[in-house]
DNA sequence: CATGAATGAGCCTTCATTCAT
DNA sequence: CATGAATGAAGGCTCATTCAT
């Protein structure tokens, strides 16, 4: 909600005026992109967590397959780092987004966790705060990786998705 | 910098105009405020790092007293997630307070990480990245514990921090 | 001058762009339109001043003609509001037309009118006020009767032009 | 509402942003001057109907007050040309306005031309018609003489409002 | 020191107009 | 001829900042 709208339209090699031919207004701009990518997340959830693996594989790639698509999509990044961290965008439906959220990427997770918890497979904590630092760890470590600067490839840094899923697992496990 | 200024002087019970006799403007009233949740850090990063402990104690030291500061002074973690993510505040010596930041702040750790790794308490992982694990797992986590719903007591969730620092550090160890 | 552009081509049937087609601008669209409907109107004065009935006779000639017109050809009615009005319309030639207003409109009221008083068939009041009273009770009248509501049949009131022209005149006559 | 706001504000001495201290936006300064001519109207109603006198000396003095005061207070002569032309305009409760000008500033106008035409002192014309025709020619012949060019001293024209009165009462009379 | 009315730069949005297809 | 995507000038509104009191 911080840039500018001539911006936006700059970056789409348009005049100012030409975006509201897509979107009535920044608002609806942003909702629009939000719900693209809540829907490219909930694919990801899916693909990854609906499948007869154990929850610790099944969280793995769930979490590398999230990574990916945030350096592809930065939107879907975006996605998670607001609505985890509840700072409200004042969005039309801003409470069905949040809802949908919770049902559709948040519960699946925590869901995913608490069975790692019950079955052995995780430390016994909490599995409240598990989720947190599970989605705090990726969403941090992401927000360093993905910047505004992205002029470096990610051949630079090849490894540190792999990297941090293999520590932050390693954390997790019992 | 999305507060009003407006907001600003309500909170600390003073007239618009008045906030204007303690700051020239908004940049520097954040500024000071920035330079203060620095010297916090500091001294909180000098206290924890600079001891004879091994790499591992003094960085579970530095991170728990890190996220204490952060829950009853919210602007150390509001230095911590704006400069550790690189999204320039527009003050006016920002390149300073990034280098100071770099300096002070960043390399500490990143030596602690480093001595870990070498001493071989730690994983063999690129420093740079445990560096951005630690910091980004710190942040992230704290982001949904510290929200502006201020109206949970810690006492709510008592032991968030030493859960966060086990896993974290189960994570790190070699 | 308030309907849009966009409005004004739906409308027509017609694109957004099509109706440059046909008019450079906004402004020689509603120029076209108001000289159309001003030469109505002067054939309309013509056809009832220019006779050898008496001034009473010929004005209620006017009068019943331009409100007859005014239900069936709303930029009539437009003209006369807007020009008697005297609020200025951003058109080319707003003078020109305000000068054959003028000449070819009103002034011819004005005359006849004029003539009435003097020969003693209209009372004694200064013709200037009632040309303005004359006017100004057709369209303020007429105001009330065509609307945006245009969804009542002229039938339901059948007899607003003449009970309207039997007071005024009545009012009028000495 | 085709004022632009920065017009408001210079006319009143103001730059564009101070006008938003007093009103929330354009709409309800607007709003704002409507109610407040509102209440002026009704004032006026209630003083001059509220009689006992027959209903021709009460809406005669009922004019007169009314075009006396949409001299001075332009505001309430938008009032009426606004709502009794019905134009609707983009107000909150614009119904609500609606409402209350139908029931206390035209019903009893109506109320008073129904008894004048029972009582036989008013033409035998079916009422809607006259109370149109009623305020239509206030209206009407106001707007020629209270324009923008407001330079011309009432001292110019000095009885016009006689003599609309003079008129319009003749012509409604039995 | 304290205040809030006043200010205007800057952003969102509308809409008449252009132009490539 | 017909179209609608593209454009940017212009107007409504916000908010950091100033200043008279």
């Amino acid at each position: 909600m911080n840039m500018e709208m001539g911006d936006i339209a700059r970056k789409a090699g348009l005049g100012r005026g030409t975006v509201y031919h897509y979107y009535n207004n920044k608002i609806s701009l942003i909702e629009d992109l939000l719900i693209e990518a809540f829907e490219e997340a909930q694919k990801i959830t899916m693909e990854t967590l609906n499948t007869n693996e154990s929850p610790l594989i099944r969280l793995e790639q769930y979490a590398k397959c999230q990574l990916r698509s945030w350096i592809k999509q930065p939107f879907v990044f975006i996605l998670f780092k607001n609505l985890f961290q509840s700072e409200p965008i004042p969005i039309q439906n801003y409470d069905e987004l949040l809802n949908n959220f919770q049902t559709h990427l948040y519960s699946p997770v925590t869901q995913a966790i608490e069975e790692g918890i019950h079955s052995g497979q995780f430390v016994s904590i909490q599995s409240e705060t598990l989720v947190k630092l599970f989605f705090g760890t990726l969403i941090g470590t992401a927000t360093s990786y993905i910047g505004k600067n992205n002029d470096l490839d990610e051949a630079d840094r090849p490894n540190w998705i792999d990297d941090v899923i293999t520590v932050l697992f390693k954390g997790l496990k019992a």
